[in-house]
DNA sequence: GTCTATACAACGATAGAC
DNA sequence: GTCTATCGTTGTATAGAC
């Protein structure tokens, strides 16, 4: 009794993995609205409705997608922090860990612009997630000497650095080398956050 | 005969001008997806194929009505120039342009985030729109007294921030101050290129 | 609880008549 | 240039097998 139930728990588990990988790539390589669950759940090795009855509508698996790689970005800091990594390197250690993985950056980049709208599924995920990292990139400059009075701004500024860079890495994949542009305007930001605390 | 072509020619760039008129209050209104070709149709008094007689592909229509928001830019640029404003207000003074329509600048965003797969159709169209604005760019910091050898970078830098604070810009817009963040990064990142000219 | 089969309305794209 | 009619695909919904 036990056991059937218990099977039958672990296939749905299984099941729900599957289609969290097939979900990942697709909407990684073709965008949110790109993406097809027929596709995905044909690559899942279930039915179109078998995928929805694990999730039930097309919103609810891209945040759950989402909500999955949050899991690891998580892993990902707290194991600079126990490798002692300085403020600086924890915040440029970002970018190099995103251009590993181009499927995944290209996500996130598609996803925040589409989120921009207030009607798409994942605003209020994208809108949370900014303010969450900018305030933990500020704790992180404050550590490096910048008054918590302009913290925020310069890690705003940093963020949207990054974000943009990384736009321009996809375009021209070659030609920009974005932890060289960010570590400059790092240094000259903070240097210049300190030299100047009001 | 003459005059039946020409009303006929005529009458063909009215209705053209109508449908991008409507495709950019839809597109603005409700993104590049949420947008309906059937409902701009509609709106343009034409049937759904009578608009894709003018536009054959719901991209080629979204390219025409940007490019004819480039040919505004153009002219905002030019009289910039004229009033004889300073290298620095004519590079942050596109930003401020930018967000008096969010509509737009969504879609640019957007595309520019899509059209990084080289298959797609307008990525010859972004790629080459980047580098001939990064150009510009730099040919203004050597007015402003950025070293030749140091324009391109900065350039770069100051164009992908400026893309990163309008995506953050779009998600919340009340919070961001893109004119004050922007004119940050460049008065520091300026004076820094000067003062270690290399 | 896990899943399949079927149906629906809306979409972008197409074919061919006038 | 513009139309009517239609195609294939999409996300969503419901009924029912095990």
């Amino acid at each position: 009794m036990s056991g059937a139930r218990s099977a039958g728990y672990l296939r749905g588990r299984r099941t729900r993995e599957a289609i969290l990988d097939a979900a990942f790539s697709h909407f990684a390589a073709h965008g949110y609205h790109g993406a097809s669950l027929r596709d995905m759940a044909a690559e899942s090795g279930v039915s179109h409705p078998g995928l929805r009855h694990h999730f039930a509508t097309k919103d609810e698996l891209l945040l759950a997608v989402l909500q999955r790689r949050e899991e690891r970005s998580r892993a990902r800091v707290s194991a600079q922090l126990e490798r002692g990594e300085s403020p600086r390197e924890r915040i440029l250690g970002v970018a190099a860990f995103n251009t590993a993985e181009p499927g995944l950056i290209q996500l996130f980049a598609r996803l925040s612009v589409e989120a921009a709208d207030p009607a798409h599924p994942a605003h209020e995920y994208f809108r949370a997630r900014y303010e969450r990292t900018r305030r933990i990139v500020a704790s992180w400059l404050e550590e490096d000497g910048v008054a918590r009075s302009r913290a925020d701004s310069v890690a705003t500024t940093l963020l949207a650095t990054q974000d943009g860079l990384q736009v321009q890495w996809l375009l021209t994949p070659g030609s920009i080398d974005i932890r060289g542009r960010l570590s400059e305007v790092y240094d000259v930001l903070v240097e210049h956050a300190r030299s100047s605390a009001d």
